[in-house]
DNA sequence: GCGACAG
DNA sequence: ATCTTGTCGC
């Protein structure tokens, strides 16, 4: 017999409510994170590498998310998917994760069912392993669905980095203390570099060489750019 | 106690 | 994240 909703995007029972809770959870689930991998080379897989972001209206309590798969070679979109709910959790630093996952989750098991596969790889808007407990949402997204996933931000969040050189492609270590926990890649030239770090079952190689490729035109990935344009749109689309 | 702080 | 007009530039 066949379950009707996949497992493995359904939040689990002992999903926290308090941030003790979460803080907690994640101090226990941080070692499921695996290091590294193989995703098919950038530009050349057969499949999917899905974006997804998430918008809020805290006046009615409401959050969107959107999942988007592009195909991996031309970068065309091949599938979206949306999910509205309510507010569960407070934006907490180091605690995104708790607010983003539920509605992410729901976009994620929608898109699977729409594309009929699994996708090659899952890009998150903000942190891996660039963690105060290296267990960002990315990390945490990808320990929950098994998929491999990356961190793409926009800030340093409070780790150092030297600046990188000015042409795309140029990085530099994203440090904590002495410990890299991620990289700031530069994706166009002359432009602020973008924060990389892993989320689970990938190489930062090959995390910042994904990055790149899908940022051929812009300076964030074309995935995250287009899952923002989605669920900015389906929270609108929610509130009217 | 003060400041810093992914989205 | 979100509140927000025009404006400079490709």
């Amino acid at each position: 017999m066949t379950s009707a909703v996949d497992p493995r995007y359904e939040l689990p029972r002992d999903w926290p409510t308090t941030e003790a809770e979460a803080v907690a959870l994640q101090e226990r689930t941080r070692a499921s994170v695996v290091v590294g991998g193989e995703v098919p080379e950038p530009g050349t897989g057969t499949g999917a590498v899905v974006g997804v972001d998430v918008a809020y209206d805290d006046e009615h309590d409401l959050v969107a998310a959107a999942a988007v798969a592009l195909d991996a070679r031309s970068l065309a979109v091949v599938a979206e998917a949306t999910a509205v709910g309510r507010v569960s959790f407070p934006y907490v630093p180091g605690l995104l994760a708790f607010r983003e996952i539920p509605a992410v989750l729901d976009a994620l098991g929608d898109l699977d069912r729409r594309l009929g596969r699994r996708p090659d790889l899952v890009v998150c808007d903000g942190y891996g392993l660039a963690h105060p407990r290296r267990f960002g949402l990315a990390s945490h997204l990808g320990v929950l669905t098994g998929l491999p996933t990356i961190g793409v931000a926009k800030n340093p969040f409070g780790f150092r980095h030297a600046d990188p050189g000015p042409r795309r492609g140029d990085w530099s270590p994203l440090l904590d203390g002495a410990e890299e926990v991620g990289r700031a890649l530069r994706t166009r030239d002359a432009v602020k570099p973008l924060f990389v770090s892993i989320g689970h079952r990938v190489t930062i190689a090959d995390a910042c060489a994904y990055t790149l490729h899908l940022a051929r035109d812009f300076r964030q990935p074309e995935t995250t750019r287009r899952a923002d344009a989605l669920c900015r749109r389906a929270l609108k689309a929610a509130t009217l």
